[in-house]
DNA sequence: GGGTATATTGAATGGGTGTTCAATAAACGC
DNA sequence: GCGTTTATTGAACACCCATTCAATATACCC
C-alpha cells in the first residue's frame, strides 16, 4: 500500500533509528538488519534508501552535525559580545541534547568510522574546522594572538569532557563540566593577550 | 617441531601483533586472522594461547596500560615538588611512546570495547581512577580543595588532545600539546586555592 | 624407548553480515 | 483502464568471522 512520498519519512526514520541504534548499544557494532527494524522496515528497503552502509552512516553523522550546528547558532543569536558568544558555544556544547551518553556514543562512532570512510573524515574536518574558526573569530578579541591556542585548548576540553562522558564512569554533571569550561576560558582571558607562558 | 616454553614467547608476540594491527588499521576492526598472520602463527594457535578475542584484547589493553604506568613511574621518579611532578605526568603522557596515533587509536578501540566487555570496563576505570587521584595527590598542594576540578580538566584535557591526535586531521606538534597542558596547571595554581570562580 | 605433554596446523562448523534481486501491490499519469 | 513509477518485502548470495577439533610432530620424563 505505497503512499508516495514515503522516501522523505523513511529515510528521517531511518537516520534516527541508527543513532538511536548507536545510542542504546553504545557502540560501533550497529547492523543494518537491527537499524532497519527499529525504523520499522525491511531488510530490503534500508537498502533501497540508503545504498551503501557508510551511505547510513555518514547520513547519520551528517544530522547529529546538523543538531549541533542549529544548537549553536541558536544560542549564538542571544549572546552579546565576544565572551558571551564563547560561553553561548559552550552552552550548546553541553546542552542536554547534545551531552549525554548516548550522542556522545555516537560522536565516537563517527570519528572511528572516519578511519576508514574518506566521506566521513572530510566532514569530520569541516565541522572541527568550522569549531575553531567560531571560537577563534571571537577569542582573537579576548586573547589576541593566543587565540588559536586557547581555541584549540577549549576544543579538546570538549571532546574529553564528550570522551567522558560516553565512557560512563566517572561522569561529572553537566554544571561542573560548564564551570570547567568556563573557568578555563576566564583564565585565559584573565591571562592577557600576551604569548609568554600561553598555550600554542 | 616444538620447543617447549614458547608459550610466553607466543602470548607476547600476540600481544603486540594485537596493538599493531589495530595500530595499522586504525581501528576498531580487527580480526583474529589478521593478528595471527602478523604474529606469525595459525589462526588455531592463536586460538590456542588465547580462549576468546575478547581475552586476547583485554590482555593488549593491559599491556598498553602497564607500558603508560611504567612511564609514568620514571617520569615521576626524577621530579622534585608537586608542580614538577604534574609536569612529569604530563611528559609521559605526551611522550613519543604514548602520544602518537597508533597507540591513542588503540586506546580508542578499548574505551569503545569497555562498553561491551565488563572487564575491559573495569581495567579502565581503573586506569582512569589511578591518574586522577596521582594528579589531585599532587595538585591538592597547589591548588587545595579545588584539585579535583582541576584534576578532572587536566584529565579531560589530556584525553581530548589524545581524540585528535588520533583522528588524524588537526594534529598538533607535541611541544604546543605540552605547552597548552603546562598553561593550564599554570594558570589555575596562579589562581590560589579559592574556590570562586573555579572548576567544579 | 614408550608414553605423555607441548606446539602447531589445516580444515570444518555455524552463525552473522552487507548486499542483490525478483516479485508484489498500490498509486499516479494519461 | 493501462503502463509506469514508487513502496515494500522475503528470500537468496557470497563472504568473513570466531571458535572447535582431529591430526601431526617434536621434545621431555623415566
Amino acid at each position: 500500500m505505497p503512499k508516495l512520498g514515503m522516501e522523505s519519512v523513511r529515510r528521517r526514520s531511518l537516520v534516527e533509528a541508527t543513532i538511536s541504534a548507536i545510542h542504546t548499544r553504545g557502540s560501533m557494532d550497529v547492523t543494518m538488519r537491527e537499524i532497519a527494524t527499529r525504523a520499522g522496515v525491511s531488510l530490503g528497503l534500508a537498502h533501497h534508501y540508503f545504498a551503501n552502509k557508510d551511505d547510513l552512516l555518514t547520513s547519520a553523522m551528517r544530522a547529529i552535525m546538523t543538531d549541533y550546528r542549529t544548537q549553536v547558532g541558536e544560542a549564538l543569536a542571544g549572546a552579546d559580545g565576544p565572551h558571551e558568544r564563547v560561553r553561548a558555544i559552550i552552552r550548546a556544547s553541553l546542552a542536554q541534547d547534545q551531552f549525554n551518553p548516548e550522542v556522545v556514543s555516537a560522536w565516537l562512532v563517527f570519528y572511528a568510522h572516519a578511519h576508514r570512510s574518506p566521506r566521513a573524515r572530510r566532514i569530520l574536518s569541516i565541522y572541527t574546522r568550522r569549531l575553531h574558526s567560531n571560537l577563534c573569530h571571537e577569542l582573537r578579541q579576548l586573547v589576541g594572538e593566543r587565540a588559536d591556542g586557547v581555541a584549540a585548548g577549549l576544543a579538546a576540553l570538549i571532546d574529553g569532557l564528550y570522551v567522558r562522558e560516553g565512557l560512563g564512569t566517572a561522569r561529572m554533571a553537566d554544571s561542573d563540566a560548564y564551570r570547567l569550561l568556563d573557568s578555563y576560558v576566564s583564565l585565559q582571558i584573565a591571562a592577557g593577550p600576551a604569548k609568554t607562558a600561553s598555550a600554542a
